[in-house]
DNA sequence: TTGGATATATGACGTTCATCATATATAAAG
DNA sequence: CTTTATATATGATGAACGTCATATATCCAA
């Protein structure tokens, strides 16, 4: 049945909070459009009144992801009590971010994943590598500005690469491991 | 029809080499048993000879990939003219590697994937990181055996999380950028 | 208050998927 | 040479997939 304007654009956007943590749960092609649906609270003939596809959600979905990260980027960054780094690496190295992917970093959760996306979804991560970097820039140590810019590329690097690597193993004490030498190499 | 003892090992063989590289290249799900067997060379029908399910070639091109990976990984240290270190960085942060995944390491290609695989697939993924990072730690530079532990980490982090970077980004430059970014971060 | 617009539900479509049954051809064993 | 074992091909199965057609209910405009 037909709901008010608001009504359906609150579902849509249900929807694509739902794909925006399940699809970094369960990977782009890990869950359907009929169960993304049911996550939301609707059935599927719906979805195509809202998108024109699936891979048009996948694209919403990425943009919401990390448009939602880079508020916490912020709010990390800005929130810190003393030097910024070091907030910003322990946040992203914990281990509440490496067991909740869902509402985590979309390079850690669906690195792989977006190389073989479209080049909407691709380009949404382009640019909000481009503001990761920016904003990581102004927190590291560095003489010049390229230093900088070097450092916060190599520092991002070092955060996604252990996140994927804690997460992948299957032991708790080297993910942790893991975790731990990734912030202590930040710190230094 | 039936064929020799060597040619159905050599068959077998040609699976596994082939779901090895399509694996890394659409990941785990992106490639179905039909297609394998016809990159093979094979029909469909055959593959439930040969394996018990498609989780069970999953399991068993990962290892593929992972020992051809190690094995890698141990002759560039060794052929290196000097600091091994940076010949291991350059050769993986390289854009033949980036432009390759089919051939390249599997937590770069399929890191968040194997999170969530069954057991069997995370377990040889760590071992295989278990023996990257002693490998590692022998080049890198540190006091005590904790700090090249530690440092050994933090750097194949470093390169994971590079190569994960300049695939997913949308911009040759930027991709680039990342790369050189992590090179200079291992030398230094 | 009435009439048309429309958001969602139900249900179906064709495709693709992993898996399995069976047939066939040929290697291996006797 | 005959017979048995078996590797592969052909084809089918049921489930899941993305997508679409239509019905229905109700919001919104006149």
């Amino acid at each position: 049945m037909k709901v008010s304007r608001e009504q359906a654009a609150r579902n849509r956007e249900r929807i694509v909070e739902a794909a925006a943590r399940l699809f970094r749960e369960r990977g782009y092609e890990g869950i359907g459009v009929a169960d993304l649906m049911k996550e939301a609270g609707l059935t599927h003939g719906g979805f195509y009144g809202h998108f024109s596809s699936k891979d048009d959600l996948i694209a919403e979905a990425s943009e919401r992801a990390l448009a939602e990260s880079l508020v916490l980027w912020n709010e990390v960054a800005d929130g810190a009590s003393g030097d910024p780094l070091p907030a910003v690496a322990a946040a992203y190295l914990a281990s509440e971010h490496r067991d909740n992917p869902g509402a985590g970093c979309v390079l850690a959760a669906l690195g792989p994943d977006v190389s073989r996306q479209r080049p909407a979804v691709r380009r949404v991560v382009t640019d909000y590598v481009r503001s990761t970097v920016d904003l990581l820039a102004k927190v590291v140590p560095g003489k010049s500005k390229a230093a900088r810019r070097q450092k916060s590329i190599s520092t991002y690097a070092t955060l996604v690469g252990a996140m994927v690597m804690a997460r992948a193993v299957n032991d708790r004490a080297l993910s942790q491991e893991i975790l731990d030498a990734g912030l202590a190499s930040v710190k230094a």
